[in-house]
DNA sequence: TGACTTTGTGCCGACGCTAAACAAAATACG
DNA sequence: CGTATTTTGTTTAGCGTCGGCACAAAGTCA
């Protein structure tokens, strides 16, 4: 009787990441007959989630009746997304198809008990959903510490001075609820906690630099050591318990600075904006973030000869963990965060060079090294793993 | 009208993972109803792929009626297997469950020309298909290089004085056309070749020590250099391009000896066999291979504080390694083959040790570390490969 | 022996899709 | 400018697959 349920799923997540712009187009990709597409995007319709445009579109030189646009609703539902950095937070709510719907920066020293911040984020996301009225969905928070699964806990919130095991999804829930952040049945939203570069690495995959890459590796740098991120056909591969990944312990220098792991020049100690720094002969400062520092001292003094010396010992230790990771992990596409895509951006040649020289496979088929393009990507990565039961199904999401 | 097409493969994967030995199991494990799951037995066993016992089985100590026993067909289909290693080849039989049927092992001094040596392991397979007159389903070969996908070319042969590239796929598929090996539809079989470590790991998930695991890591080290693979809910991780897990070239020992990658002190130059016998100061033989000297030495001079002290040291080296592999893949299980497994049998305690020690999240919860427990397990895993359209789809697969 | 528990089977209906015919909306071409 | 062509959307019929249910079968327990 109901025609189309289910491929609801995957039509959604084609028109959420672009991959389906007209009724046509979902049709081929969803490889069923124009009926059963029809019908789901009839009924995704119907959800409230897409929009099909009354007026066909204006075929560009192809002939034969124009197809039918799809977007995402304007007013449809949305999720909460939040990010906990070094120097604050953020809150955001966000729509399908990546769009950021509202905003509210934070700024606020980290306190040591989890509980407090997460409120404040919480509190700030759920202002938000009161100032706009929408439909809340969901919740994903990005924090810069592994998360294990499938507790949720955050195993190495080193700069955040919280203690270790800190239950943040649970923490994260508990905050909804008390907040009065409501689903689609009346109850609380429960809310899903991340690793910040895991979900930037599956936002830059949905709608950033990393579309289309089946196997995307994603290092970047923030604050103090390096975090990295693989994307496997539109999956985070966390591990068997979220902690894979941990790319930071790679030995890049034999002879290089001691690291708390125990072992000598690790890839965190090395390439991470402190390492700049140091290379470069600054003294960090305590006024602005050291990736700001990084990033100011790379864009105004690369002519320098000291700095662009510091940029390219970095990009040449930074070059060899990325081979040693493309050994492994084999990805078809390496994404680059924070200092290291400043770093990427500065000299793109030579890291690649380094790259393709160190891993196995280099010259037989070079990997291509992307910058991030999205901005607060950790964040709309709080809010794709918010929608990944929407998009999973969303007859049930919806209720 | 027909029931249970749709949960045909999954089931018969079951039955041969033995994780369906009843009826009743298929029934819970496939999560249909009880008549669906009759009907896929029932159209298995037609297929003549499994066989459903007439009587049924004791059930002890339970009430209710005894369910009916599901076993592999013992006169069924085969496919056939192939490996090719440093001292010759051997070819199989393999029936589905991981049992070998019939093998023959043929040493041969491995010619540079890889089709002289695929053609003669064909024909011994094909030799043997005559000799039992089983159905053939498919073909696998294990060869101990990596394989390129998906175009199926070796692209590091080293021992094997291969040339770079060579397309072991496609000179295997050649062979079978040539020998005649023919499958359902009359058509010659085509074959697939893989990575012996890859393909041994998916025989251990599959039949032997990593049954059960969602992410199996496996490390074994042969002859020369070492190989790594890892299993994700029970398919080979093999990366975008078959290249993933190449696992040699970790760094293991920064002061250590030079390695052809261009770094030192690479996992493999560091723990394969010709290194464990170096550093006990033993000249390697040439009479048999590296990997028996290694495990004759460590298991009739144990007792030799050089030759304990040599393990030692080799076991420091491999742990390194293996936690720098838990950091990034975060496995819930290792399994060793080759000399590390013997070194792993040697002493246990301190290759665990090694690895909770240096890997981020030893503590909080260790990686059990197994032994391989399959002989022949890169054999009976070109089976596996072999078998994989088979167990997606039975029906497309014998139609 | 009879109650109970668990397993196997036959029948019906619901669900979700394909197929096919038809209608609609544009371009191409004489 | 009208007709053919192409491509898209819709309606209807039908079919394949599975769940639900009732009943039968085969054992254990008291």
């Amino acid at each position: 009787m109901e025609r189309g349920r289910g491929a609801l799923g995957p039509a959604l997540a084609l028109v959420h990441t672009g991959r389906a712009p007209t009724r046509a187009v979902l049709t081929a990709e969803l490889g069923v007959t124009r009926a059963t597409a029809g019908a789901v995007a009839a009924e995704l319709e119907a959800l409230g989630l897409i929009q099909v445009d009354p007026h066909p579109i204006a075929a560009a030189g192809s002939q034969g009746r124009p197809s039918h646009g799809l977007s995402i609703a304007p007013h449809g539902p949305v999720v909460l997304a939040a990010q906990i950095h070094a120097d604050g937070f953020r809150a955001a709510l966000v729509g399908l198809g990546g769009r950021m719907v509202a905003t509210a920066p934070g700024c606020m020293t980290v306190p040591a008990d989890p509980a407090r911040i997460i409120d404040a984020v919480v509190e700030a996301g759920a202002e938000l959903l009161r100032a706009t009225r929408r439909r809340c969905l969901g919740a994903g928070l990005a924090v810069p510490s592994a998360v294990a699964e499938p507790d949720g806990t955050a195993l190495n919130p080193l700069h955040l001075s919280w203690p270790t095991g800190a239950p943040v999804a649970e923490l994260f829930s508990e905050a909804l609820a008390k907040s009065g952040v409501l689903g689609p049945g009346g109850t609380p939203v429960t809310g899903v906690a991340g690793n910040d570069v895991n979900l930037a690495a599956l936002a830059e995959h949905r709608h950033g630099a990393g579309r289309g890459a089946r196997h995307l590796l994603c290092v970047a740098t923030g604050h103090r050591g390096v975090g990295g991120a693989l994307v496997v056909d539109g999956r985070v591969h966390s591990g068997s318990s979220g902690l894979a990944l941990e790319v930071g312990h790679l030995t890049v220098n034999p002879a290089g600075m001691p690291c708390h792991c125990g072992s000598r020049g690790c890839l965190d100690v090395e390439t991470d904006p402190l390492a700049f720094l140091t290379a470069a002969g600054r003294e960090p400062g305590p006024a602005v973030s050291l990736l700001q520092q990084s990033r100011d001292l790379l864009r105004s003094e690369y002519a320098d000869p000291t700095v662009r010396e510091a940029a390219e010992l970095v990009v040449d230790r930074l070059g060899l963990g990325l081979a040693g990771l493309v050994n492994i992990l084999n990805p078809d596409r390496i994404v680059l965060g924070g200092l290291h895509r400043e770093l990427l951006e500065a000299d793109p040649e030579r890291l690649r060079a380094v790259v393709a020289d160190r891993s196995l496979w280099g010259r037989s088929g070079s990997v291509p090294i992307l910058s991030g393009t999205l901005d607060h990507n950790s964040l709309i990565g709080a809010a794709e793993a918010a929608w990944q039961p929407v998009l999973d199904d969303p007859l049930a999401a919806l209720g």
